[in-house]
DNA sequence: TTGAAAGCGCTACCAA
DNA sequence: TTGGTAGCGCTTTCAA
């Protein structure tokens, strides 16, 4: 590596110290456009230009080792390329630069331990945050890191206990409000397809169905349709499903996860099923199949920029020993149109 | 924040020096188990011992300030959650772990003015290198960048010079595939769409067309349906080119970016035309639609594994002074199947 | 408004 | 095999 510019070349360069570079480098624009330091301000011009002429950049690692601060924060999801996470990280990325912080992105892959090791890893580069989206298993590596009393956030799943911040989706209410739109549109015979282990997101949302159901008065007609979880693809077991449903009269579905969604569309093909005419549905998550059949498919889309926004500022305040609500729920909501 | 463990107070609560806890530290672990350090297994075996109890974690701005490095990359795309790009952020993410790297992310948002700021952060975080996707009007940016002589890596996008690696795709050769796979099939009347400005990728994979094309006798049938670039809905415009090209008896089409082939299977829809009876397609990139219509469309996919792991590996060749071949070609391949 | 100097936690060098 | 110590580049404190 070629040897940078440090803060002394600037300082020699300019023909003054180094604590008064550091003053200039660090002060912020005033609303009137000077630089709110105490130094002249002809002087600080000088130093501004030598440091540009030179291209000095300030060596991040010891301004933090000195300060104690590195405003970076780490965002650990599962898996950073999943489309759901993927927006949000993006999202993260904006709202941090916009603050003055860099963010560090891991993917977990869902294993506990890679997530303990990355954790370890996050506070090494002294990350002052942790925005994290626990996998299973992860509560006693969480628990610890609590421990380290370093401030978190808990996105998309949650996590018992006090020492975190929490910026949650209230799934119950989606599931709810997605049976509602089927019955609004004169739906009776409404059924939703749901897995045989425990999947917070999905029971939740089937519990949802059932009090909409039930709120209509269509108790007799619920059914929920329990798949064997990520043995085989899901799509044949939906298509099964699809076959006997149609043939009992049902008429639409509530599909809870994108993979479900696309399973079903798969289904109406295989079996030769047209959408709005012999089935409904109200799908989850965004997909580009949504939008092939005009007028689009309405489908329920989580809120991915607020999950961003709100999860950053709760983590700032903690940071920052604000007061602030530590369990924030957030809703997702319903999009009928495509493209 | 807390006040941290440092190396000082293992080295005292385990009556050693701090050297010789940085040795412990910092060495590996041989195949046989042991330390390769020279320092005594069980003075070692006592600092370990320490340093778990007390929680030491190196910090890794000191580690990097003294050592002059940083087992750090950067790496800038245009949308870290665009699919093509946040797959292949997910795969270096893995490689660079596996190596003992760690991966700064960032999105340029497009934006050359903003790609500059980020790689000036970057360099103020002292990253050994750079992975870059150039976006549009950046060859002033990095130029700069390469004077900096901080090792950088091209994908995605081309920028002449030699001061990069590069590991670029074949868009012609792609172009070509797709096609020959058309002809394969025995159409004789394949269109193919492209836009009214430059835009590299799709302008090559429109010549791997015209002389797939050309090789088969075809070049009277060569049809370029040129779109204005991005200003209305794609979707529209395609369903005027689709009319228009079945009835002139064409049965084959090659849609050169995933929003053309997302546009392509809207028309469809819209004309009431069927896959496979009234046209074949080849798309591109990978869409949740390609696997809707059993037995799935054709699609050309890129390497995106692939681009990750030859420009991770090129880096650090250059990185660390090793001879390395700068400029990689690699080919995307055509998935014939679906789900 | 300016500067000297201490020291953040670590690694590298040299000496024992 | 072990330890003492300089110093990486910066911010901070204190003094001028």
């Amino acid at each position: 590596m070629i040897k940078k510019t440090t803060i002394r070349d600037v300082a020699r360069e300019a023909g003054v110290s180094v604590t008064l570079v550091s003053f200039v480098m660090n002060a912020k624009v005033k609303e009137n456009g000077e630089l709110d330091c105490p130094v002249n301000a002809d002087t600080a011009e000088r130093v501004l230009q030598v440091a540009k002429r030179l291209g000095y950049k300030r060596n991040n690692a010891a301004a933090s080792l000195r300060s104690g601060r590195t405003h970076t924060i780490a965002v650990i999801t599962s898996d950073i390329s999943s489309p759901f996470f993927a927006e949000i990280c993006r999202h993260l990325e904006n709202i941090a630069y916009k603050a003055g912080y860099t963010v560090l992105f891991a993917s977990s892959d869902e294993s506990a331990p890679k997530l303990s090791n990355l954790i370890d890893k996050m506070i090494g580069y002294n990350v002052e945050g942790l925005i994290v989206a626990p996998c299973a298993g992860s509560e006693k590596v969480l628990h610890r890191s609590g421990s380290y009393n370093i401030p978190t956030v808990l996105i998309d799943r949650n996590i018992p206990g006090d020492a975190f911040g929490r910026v949650l989706v209230d799934n119950e209410a989606g599931g709810y409000e997605a049976t509602r739109y089927l019955i609004g549109m004169g739906h009776k015979r409404i059924e939703i397809i749901g897995y045989d282990i425990e999947i917070a997101s999905v029971s939740e949302r089937v519990k949802g169905y059932e009090r909409a159901m039930q709120e209509a008065g269509l108790e007799e007609n619920i059914r929920v349709n329990v798949l064997p979880y990520g043995i085989s693809p899901s799509a044949d077991e939906v298509t099964k499903v699809f076959r006997e449903a149609h043939l009992r009269g049902t008429s639409a579905f509530v599909l809870p996860t994108k993979k479900l969604s696309k399973s079903g569309f798969y289904a109406m093909t295989k079996l030769n099923l047209r959408m709005h005419r012999d089935f409904d549905f109200v799908c989850y998550d965004e997909s580009d199949v949504y939008d092939l059949i005009p007028p689009g498919i309405p489908h329920m889309v989580q809120p991915l920029h607020e999950i961003a926004e709100k999860s950053f500022n709760l983590l700032l305040n903690i940071i920052d020993n604000k007061p602030a609500e530590m369990n924030v729920t957030l809703h997702s909501h319903l999009v009928e149109g495509g493209a």
